[in-house]
RNA sequence: GGCCCCGUCGUCUAGCGGUUAGGAUCCAUGGUUUUCAUCCAUGUCACAGGAGUUCAAUUCUCCUCGGGGUCACCA
């Protein structure tokens, strides 16, 4: 069975890049009928932060990524790393090492002085005599000293590293016996029964470290997929400092999960051509080796198109339900689907689709300037009144009923659609641009149109008395 | 700096020795529309450079250049 994970730090909000490889590893999980598991590497406690980690679970809450299990926090692991350290140094593969942090400065100066690689350089890797006094001892692992560390990765292919180029016997519990990050990834990856590891190419050069972990312990390694980074427009790798990272931001902004999730997963990942995938599909095609081996710059162009794609076909109960956290109510509206039909072809966010509804149902406080003087040229105004003594006579419910009404006025006083639309425009919008008058007139309604209409008018005439 | 990774339109990407280098987005133009948006159509734009290998390289190899990542008693 595949099982996968998810492990932030909690120290913060859970941000685009997170989300991504989480996104990829739950599909994988999935798309094999395994498991998606979430740890939450909290073992900073400094950095860290209950808030952040309730955060990221809002976030995937609201994205629809449920994760299998119980949640395994490493704070609460410590007698089992405990365990593996004393193990390890039972076995003699790993050992204490009394360097003061001021020798070890020491010895980094000295290499960086002579341009060399800054590295520990195992004076108590065999070391039998008496320890020295006053010092708390850290626990380094005997790292191999020569030979090939071969990571076998899913994406980039198999990247071999040198044992002399890049280990030493690196620490794996510090003087306070808290253990470090790369020896706690693996007790916990092999314990958790995790067998394919997703994450950010970034965690490449600490593999080798992780491998050697494994290797003292006998495990079996897990197969490794490193997807490449997400940067930024300066092409660095994204980080929280980057505006608009935190994921429930898009929330805010008006993004449904779908189109978040569909951008997300086309960012270093394709089938083909294919651009729209609903949450089945993605999970019945991602497959990690069709990732991309390069980075992708974060650039949301393409995240409000499919916004806009998957407003669109969001069915109008559905909409209005979302549309509520937006500040706008209308479950009780009469004319809710024409309202939304209208609506939903024109808005990119939820939030824009909520402020265009209000549009509509607020009168005009005043009028664009420009636009009343494109509409109100001609004798505007007595074909507003035609249309106004046509309103009070006639039928007046549908859309198409209000259509029928101007269509009477245009024939009837032989003019053009737009003598009548751009007025009408003006009085019922205030500006020349948004949805189909008719539209709005069916959704406001007969009097308030009239009210709208005499207010225009009535605007119109105090200014032509104005400038006489 | 050492080590590692990467390099196709502005952006996301397809391509896996022979293609008019495809799609999407963005942008521009036209059509539809009373307006705006949608929608439809059309167009502009790319293989970082140089050597090889080969009958043939975007595709394979090497070098150069460029970009990124990582080098802790952080995760």
């Amino acid at each position: 069975m595949v099982v996968t994970r998810f492990a932030p730090s909690p120290t913060g909000y859970l941000h685009i890049g997170g989300l991504r490889t989480a996104l990829f590893s739950y599909l994988w999980a999935k798309k094999n009928g395994g498991k998606f598991v979430l740890r939450i590497e909290d073992t900073d406690k400094a950095r860290n932060s209950e808030e952040a980690t309730q955060a990221i679970l809002k976030a995937f809450e609201w994205l629809g990524l449920e994760h299998d299990g119980e949640i395994t926090y490493q704070s609460q692991r410590d007698a089992i790393y405990t365990k593996y350290i004393q193990q390890l140094l039972d076995e003699g593969k790993a050992y204490k090492c009394y360097m003061s942090k001021e020798e070890l400065t020491e010895l980094r100066e000295m290499q960086m002085a002579n341009k060399e690689r800054t590295k520990y350089n195992g004076k108590y890797r065999d070391f039998d005599g008496n320890p020295p006094e006053g010092i708390e001892p850290v626990i380094r692992i005997k790292a191999p000293l020569t030979g090939e560390i071969v990571v076998r990765d899913g994406v980039k292919g198999n990247v071999s590293f040198q044992a002399q180029d890049i280990l030493d016997d690196f620490v794996i519990a510090r003087a306070d016996g808290a253990p470090t990050y790369n020896f706690v990834v693996a007790i916990d990856d092999h314990l958790m029964g995790i067998n394919e590891v997703i994450r950010g190419d970034d965690h490449l050069s600490n593999t080798p470290k992780q491998i050697v972990v494994y290797d003292a312990l006998g495990w079996d390694l897990p197969k490794f997929y490193h997807v490449p980074m997400i940067h930024n427009s300066n092409g660095k790798k994204l980080s929280k400092r980057d505006g608009a990272t935190d994921v429930m931001a898009y929330k805010e902004m008006g993004y449904t999960p779908e189109a978040l999730l569909n951008f997300l997963v086309r960012l270093g990942w394709s089938h083909g051509d294919q651009e729209i995938f609903s949450m089945e599909e993605m999970q019945e095609l991602f497959n990690p080796k069709d990732i991309n081996k390069s980075a992708s710059i974060y650039n949301t162009e393409k995240l409000d198109w499919l916004n806009a794609h998957y407003i669109k076909s969001t069915p109008n109960d559905i909409l209005a339900e979302l549309l509520v956290e937006y500040g706008l109510t209308l479950t009780s509206h009469d004319k809710k689907e024409v309202l939304l039909d209208a609506l939903k072809e024109r808005a990119k966010t939820l939030k824009e689709m909520a402020e265009l509804v209000k549009e509509i149902l607020v009168t005009p406080e005043s009028y664009d300037e420009k636009a009343v003087k494109k509409a109100f040229k001609g004798d505007a105004i007595s074909i507003l009144n035609a249309f106004g003594a046509k309103l009070t006579a006639g039928k007046s419910h549908l859309p198409s009923d209000y259509h029928a009404l101007m269509e009477e006025v245009v024939t009837e006083m032989e003019i053009g659609f737009g003598k009548i639309g751009m007025p009408l425009r003006v009085a019922l919008l205030g500006k020349m641009g948004g949805p189909n008058i008719d539209v709005v007139m069916a959704v406001i309604g007969k009097e308030e149109t009239m009210l709208r209409i005499a207010k225009v008018i009535a605007t119109q005439e105090s200014q032509e008395t104005a400038t006489r």
